[in-house]
DNA sequence: ATTCCTAATGCAACATCATTGCACATTCAT
DNA sequence: ATGAATGTGCAATGATGTTGCATTAGGAAT
């Protein structure tokens, strides 16, 4: 994605243009699976593992991208929709755990509306398990 | 839940019947909520912090509670249906995530079946986030 | 372009949590 | 009761989350 995109998204989400969050912002456009801390720090070794900690975590609360829980505790991320700001980061998504490439990606698909009688339902996140579209060939 | 019906659970789960393990399974019987390793360290003091880590383990691999992932990394815990064993430890769960009372608990409903073109789908989990029952009485 | 204020970064330090090895204690089948 | 296998506690290590502070870089106003 080029230079000057990337440097609207930050703008967009009332960010400061720098290095680490450029850099950082790039990865995340590129890759094709949601992204963790670890993978930042092996692949951009020059910044400090608490700068991409803090990027991370201002991105997540300015609405660049979101924290995509797992069963070992090791929190992925991934890139938000355009939509989602400081203000109004809410989105209901749809996460898929390959069980064989054992990379977590987005897709994107409508979410199904849930309710459980009694209880109000803010937000849906469903995490599905199995075998991803490139893992399957047959 | 009386002393001998723990003790099959664990028998039934091929875990040797101990004092630490009873009084966790006992812990989780109770508990109306999804449990943490924090939970269980401070209800169960004199149990060390290293033994409920491996606890928590082996009643995972043997099918006696699942991981409820969460976005903060901490992973909570729920019992798993009878159903659940070693081999077959595969369950789709509705999982409800209150942010008034902050607790995540297990909801006993059906789980809606997801299909993703070009993926196979072997395991469906939902989070819901909202306001739990007994925190909306209004 | 220069200046100044604010925010971001790197480093050090600390807290917490996950994980393993090993000696000792307990369980369970015989 | 006895022994082999397994569980437990303690100590230790490594990984990760988090904060404070001095320094550096960004961005708005001039």
């Amino acid at each position: 994605m080029q230079y000057s995109q990337l440097k609207k998204i930050l703008k967009n989400h009332k960010l400061q243009v720098t290095d680490c969050r450029m850099d950082i912002l790039e990865y995340f456009t590129r890759a094709e699976a949601a992204v963790t801390q670890k993978d930042l720090e092996n692949q951009l070794k020059h910044y400090d593992r608490v700068t991409i900690y803090r990027t991370l975590k201002s991105f997540t609360e300015n609405g660049v991208v979101h924290p995509i829980p797992s069963d070992t505790g090791t929190i992925n991320y991934g890139l938000c929709y355009d939509t989602c700001d400081v203000e109004d980061h809410h989105h209901n998504h749809i996460h898929f755990y390959c069980e064989s490439c054992q990379q977590t990606k987005c897709i994107n698909t409508h979410v199904p509306d849930v309710q459980v009688p009694d209880y109000i339902v803010h937000e849906v996140n469903l995490m599905l398990k199995g075998i991803c579209k490139d893992c399957h060939q047959d």
